[in-house]
Order: structure tokens, then C-alpha cells, then sequence
RNA sequence: GCACCCGUAGCUCAAUUGGAUAGAGUGCCUGGCUACGGACCAGGAGGUUGGGGGUUCGACUCCCUCCGGGUGUGCCA
């Protein structure tokens, strides 16, 4: 029989199968595999107990008679537990099966890529032009990237679209101040993006001192968005440094994007929206706005979704609806996932609600909607992340010292290398230890903004993990030949150590599946932490390179598999791996 | 006011969505390279899951209530 990949399905789909045959069971019957705790086995059912519940029967006499049913089977021990929990134990030679079946990456792929692809739309990163990068745009980038890998690895069409803030009203104020203080865009100096940070602070401070300077902002937004030729150039001019400074972040970051529209590219769609949404009857003048309430949401029904102000101008909720359309109509996605800030839970609620509205009265088949939120970076202070001189920690900054920190832990163990290297390395090394800070917690929790916690780089951080793939590397490379030849001859694993291991490896699909659904990458962490502890475990105990063959094989192929799936787990992360540290 | 999120070991976090005796890291204590690399490994101490009540075979998880922290709530995104 060929080796499953899922063996938790494998599972799953034969006591679908058997309770089929069984009169007390009816399709209401979930089975509920879960990995077990390893003191019980290393699956278990526990789909009996509320079934049994339901059904008013025993649920121990319930599970007693579904597994005494179950057919022959060589792969499993099955038992009973508890008030009726079914355990399932491998048996050897199907973990050393599955070992064999898929320890390369391309097995693995081609097991993981779904027969049901969907094209999705990824949005994330999304940082406003004119401004730098604070540490507070770290969890978008990071996330989303993460994502995008995951779903790509599970066989989706993933389209990255990076969301620019570039259209809103801080452009009437930095034009302003742009014209007013006769700034040469061309000649800002080494730190284009904090002059006009800079600017645009004074601006802001005019205006709200001066009504006639107010008045000359709003002026300038208006001939902005009318087409104005002199600011449109201006504005052109602040995207592109801006996208230049956004690039430096991606390149160390190795975050991509298929596209960065933003807001501005849907400028000339939001007439035909307030057109649409006007003849369906789905918006009303509210105060003056344009605005849809939702009387059949116990909140949305008196906080409104305002698609036009009452001066006239779009905001950002018009530029989503317009956004959301085009992505649907020309990328003809099938599901769109925000990553952004949790405070915009609000934001993202009522635009779905509308848009489902929407689509349903143009008669159009609305994508799959997915708002992927994550929690707030805190300051000391327990506010959203500020320094002393209210200026939130630029993203550049962090991740300088994050490879400074990692470059000098580099060189007190490898003091020759060149430059290169050590920059590679401590680029690795810290880089990951700052994503893996971020991805290996909930994403909806909020965190205290802390060095420690984000540079730490022992225990359950990326560095242990990239030295658990840095030993298997050396243990190959110290072979001196191809490991394949040896691993033919392997035999099933026999130690404590070895099974352990090998149990943990074929929860892989698990927990990718879940990191997937979920579309959280914590679960992934979590296990890859978990594998990499296994295998250290493994390799301290059981030595690889012994005489027999058998053992030697069986050892070199727990290595083998190791390696891929952390080196494949860690890429769904967006952390580098390395051959040696 | 209304809505939502959060509260788990000294600290930072998990807990397979209602499953078995709540687990890790860090810090503290003890031990381990003449070994394939010590960013490591083995072990120890550390808990009334904010408090109280309820639902049930079973609750960190669901319901009610109270306490504490945070966010959102009409013209920013």
C-alpha cells in the first residue's frame, strides 16, 4: 500500500469508512483525529465522545465497537482510553515508510500542492509614502511574507500587492509645506524620507496655527487630485524616493511584492463607486457624506462607512471598495487577505459588509474576504510603540542592530572569515532572530516593544533552529560521500531518541496544514521548535556515524528529513538557513 | 455609553478550537564534550489559568457576573 503524506487523514478517512458499515453511526460522525500525547500514542480519536453524547450511548462501548470493526492493519495499534478516546500507535515500519516516502523536498511538495488551487490576493506591508518605516510596519511585512509562502506552498497562486498609502490627505499638507519652505525634491540630502517627515510635521503644525495656511493645503490636495501637472510631479517624485527607502527594508527583509498599486492607482474609479453603490441604493447623504449603514448589524446599523466626506473626497474606504473590485475583476482573485493592524477590525467589517452587498446586487461572485489581524507593538508605557521624541523606532534601525548583535556573536566563534561571510551570516542570523520573534507569538496578541525579546537568540529562537540545520550539514559534510547510497541500507529505527524523532517529523503536514487554515504562522514555529529540540535530542544521544549500516542509514536518513523540513519550515518563515554558523 | 481584544510559572509565551496529569523558553539550582560543533544536551524547583458562579463525562477554552489592562466608536489610514 503507498504511503500516505497526511497520516492523520489516512487515518481519519478509515473510520469515516468503517463507521459507514456500522448502523449506530451516521454521517453526523466526525472522528476528530488530533496528534496524541505521546504518553497514549501518537494519534488519537476523540470524534466517539461527542457523538456518543449526542446519540445517548456509551461512549466507550461506542469507540469498542467502531475499532473492533476496523480491518486488519500492520501500520497501527489501535486502543481504548479513558471514557473513550481511540489511540493509534505507528508501528515502525510505517514511520521508517514514511521516512523514505518523504524526505525530499519535491515528494514533500508534490504531496502538500492542493488538486483545488485558488488564485489569492495577498495584501500586506502597505506603508504611507512620505513617511520612514517604524518598527510598527514589522508585522504586516513579516506576516504577510509568511503567508504568501505558505499558500504558495500548499499549491495557491498567490498575487502579492503592496497597499501604498500614497493618496491621502497628508499630500495636501507636504505639498504646501514643499512649496511654501521652496524644497527641491531633486536635492534632499542622504535622508530624503525623514526631510520630508520633517516637512510634513512643520506643515502640519502650520495649519493648525494658521487657518489661511489650512485653506492653501486643502487647495493643493484638490488641485492634486484634479490633475494638477506641477503636483502630480511633485507627488510622483515622493512615491518613487519613497519606494526607494521601502526597497532597502524588502531587500534585507527578502520580502517581494508583485505589485505595489496603492491607493492612488484606483484615483479614477471612485466616481463610477459612488455611481454604483448610489443606483442600488446601498449608500444614502448622511450630514452631508456618503455613507452605508447596515440596520441588520447591532453596531453598523448608526456607525456609518463613510465612502465620500462631506468636502467632497474620497478616503480610504472608497479606495478599497475600488480595490476589491479590480482585484476581483482583473486578477480575477478568488480570495483576498488584508494583514493589517487589529484597530482596523471596524474598517475591514464594514467593508466586507458592503461589498457583499454590493456584489450580490451587480449579480458578481464575491471573493473569499479574509481580514488578517494582528496586535499592536507597545511602548514601556503600555501605548502603541513611541520613543522619547515621539517618534516611533525606524524598522531600518532595528534590523542594523539586529545584525550587529548577530555580527558580533559571528565573529567571537569564526574571528577569520572575510567580511562577506560574516556579513551573510550575521544577516541570517539576526534578520531571523527578529522574525522568528514576531511570527512565533499569536499574531492577535499584542507585545511590549523589547531589544531582549526581539535580538534574543537562544532557546526558542531562529538562530537554534538554524543550528540545528548548521550539525546536520556538518554531520554530512564530516560523511564525505552522498548520504543516499547509506540510507538504502537503513533499518528501522530502534532507540528511544530515533522514534521520538521520527514520530515528530510525520507531524509536518499538521502543522503546516494548520498554520495555513489558520492562516497563523505561530503553529508553524511551534512545531518546527518542537523538531529542531527532537533532533538536537537525537543527535546528542545517538551517535550518526557508527559501523552498522543499518543503524548508520536509519540515523543519516532521520538527518536527512530533518534538515529538509526545517530548512523548508524555516523558509515559510522567511529565515535563511545556513551550512555552517 | 456601546462593541471588541486581552489577563496562564518571577519574566516572555504555547496549549491541535470542549479532551486525558496545563506545556515551552528565559531566569535560578545541579550535572554533561578525550564525542558528528556547548548558539547544545540531561535533570530540579516554580501554577487556585485575574476572582466568583454556571453548563457537562470533561472547561485555559463556552455562558453569566465582578476586577484589572487595552483598542475602536462620522469625515486619518
Amino acid at each position: 500500500m503507498e504511503r500516505s503524506y497526511d497520516i492523520a487523514k489516512e487515518i481519519h478517512d478509515q473510520l469515516i469508512k468503517t463507521a459507514e458499515a456500522i448502523p449506530v453511526f451516521d454521517s453526523e460522525f466526525d472522528p476528530q483525529i488530533r496528534v496524541a500525547d505521546e504518553r497514549f500514542g501518537d494519534f488519537q480519536a476523540n470524534g466517539t465522545l461527542p457523538f456518543a453524547k449526542k446519540k445517548q450511548l456509551n461512549p466507550r462501548d461506542l469507540a469498542k465497537t467502531l475499532i473492533d470493526s476496523l480491518p486488519e492493519n500492520k501500520e497501527w495499534e489501535v486502543s481504548i482510553a479513558g471514557p473513550g478516546f481511540i489511540n493509534f500507535k505507528l508501528a515502525r515500519t510505517c514511520l521508517y515508510q514514511w521516512l523514505k516516502a518523504f524526505s525530499h523536498r519535491e515528494q514533500i511538495e508534490a504531496a502538500l500542492a492542493t488538486k483545488e488551487p485558488k488564485r489569492v490576493t495577498l495584501d500586506f506591508s502597505s506603508p504611507n509614502t512620505a513617511k520612514q518605516m517604524h518598527v510598527g510596519h514589522i508585522r504586516s511585512t513579516i506576516i504577510g511574507e509568511s503567508l504568501s509562502r505558505l499558500l504558495k506552498l500548499n499549491g495557491h497562486q498567490v498575487t502579492k500587492d503592496n497597499h501604498l498609502g500614497d493618496w491621502g490627505t497628508q499630500f495636501g499638507i507636504l505639498l504646501y509645506a514643499i512649496k511654501r519652505e521652496k524644497i527641491d525634491l531633486n536635492n534632499l540630502g542622504d535622508q530624503p524620507i525623514a526631510r520630508l517627515e520633517n516637512l510634513y510635521r512643520i506643515g502640519n503644525q502650520w495649519i493648525k496655527e494658521n487657518k489661511q495656511a489650512l485653506k492653501t493645503a486643502r487647495e493643493e490636495l484638490v488641485k492634486l487630485q484634479g490633475g494638477d501637472e506641477e503636483n502630480l510631479r511633485l507627488w510622483q517624485k515622493i512615491r518613487d524616493l519613497s519606494m526607494e527607502s521601502f526597497e532597502e527594508v524588502y531587500d534585507l527583509l527578502g520580502v517581494s511584492f508583485d505589485h505595489a498599486h496603492g491607493e492612488s492607482f484606483y484615483r479614477d474609479q471612485v466616481d463610477s463607486i459612488y455611481q454604483s453603490l448610489e443606483s442600488h441604493g446601498i449608500c444614502q447623504e448622511d450630514n452631508g457624506a456618503l455613507v452605508v449603514f447596515h440596520p441588520e448589524h447591532k453596531r453598523f446599523a448608526k456607525q456609518p462607512f463613510i465612502i465620500r466626506k462631506s468636502d467632497g473626497a474620497s478616503n480610504y474606504a472608497t479606495t478599497d471598495l475600488a480595490t476589491l473590485s479590480y482585484r476581483s475583476k482583473e486578477w480575477r482573485s478568488e480570495q483576498i487577505i488584508y494583514v493589517t493592524d487589529g484597530r482596523q477590525r471596524d474598517h475591514f467589517e464594514q467593508l466586507f459588509l458592503t461589498s457583499r452587498k454590493w456584489f450580490e446586487a451587480e449579480a458578481r461572485k464575491i471573493p473569499v474576504l479574509s481580514h488578517v489581524w494582528f496586535g499592536t507593538i507597545l511602548g514601556e508605557d503600555n501605548k502603541a510603540i513611541k520613543t522619547r521624541d515621539g517618534q516611533p523606532i525606524k524598522l531600518v534601525d532595528l534590523l542594523d542592530e539586529a545584525i550587529r548583535r548577530a555580527t558580533q556573536m559571528v565573529l567571537e566563534k569564526n574571528p577569520e572569515l572575510s567580511p562577506e561571510e560574516i556579513r551573510r551570516r550575521a544577516c541570517a542570523i539576526g534578520l531571523g532572530a527578529v522574525k522568528y520573534a514576531d511570527l512565533s507569538q499569536d499574531r492577535t496578541l499584542d507585545y511590549v516593544f523589547s531589544w531582549e525579546k526581539l535580538l534574543a537568540m537562544q532557546g526558542n529562537t531562529a538562530p537554534y533552529l538554524q543550528y540545528a540545520v548548521a550539525r546536520v550539514h556538518s554531520i554530512f559534510r564530516k560523511l564525505n560521500t552522498s548520504p543516499d547510497e547509506l540510507i538504502e541500507k537503513a533499518g528501522l529505527p530502534q532507540t528511544e531518541a530515533e522514534r521520538k524523532l521520527a514520530r515528530k517529523l510525520i507531524f509536518f503536514p499538521t502543522a503546516i496544514k494548520q498554520a495555513t487554515q489558520e492562516l497563523k504562522p505561530h503553529f508553524l514555529c511551534t512545531y518546527l521548535f518542537e523538531l529542531a529540540t527532537d533532533f538536537s535530542s537525537f543527535y546528542n544521544q545517538d551517535k550518526v556515524m557508527v559501523p552498522e549500516v543499518e543503524v548508520q542509514g536509519i540515523r543519516l536518513l532521520l538527518c536527512q528529513t530533518t534538515q529538509t523540513y526545517l530548512e523548508i519550515g524555516l523558509e515559510m518563515l522567511g529565515i535563511e538557513t545556513l551550512t555552517e554558523m
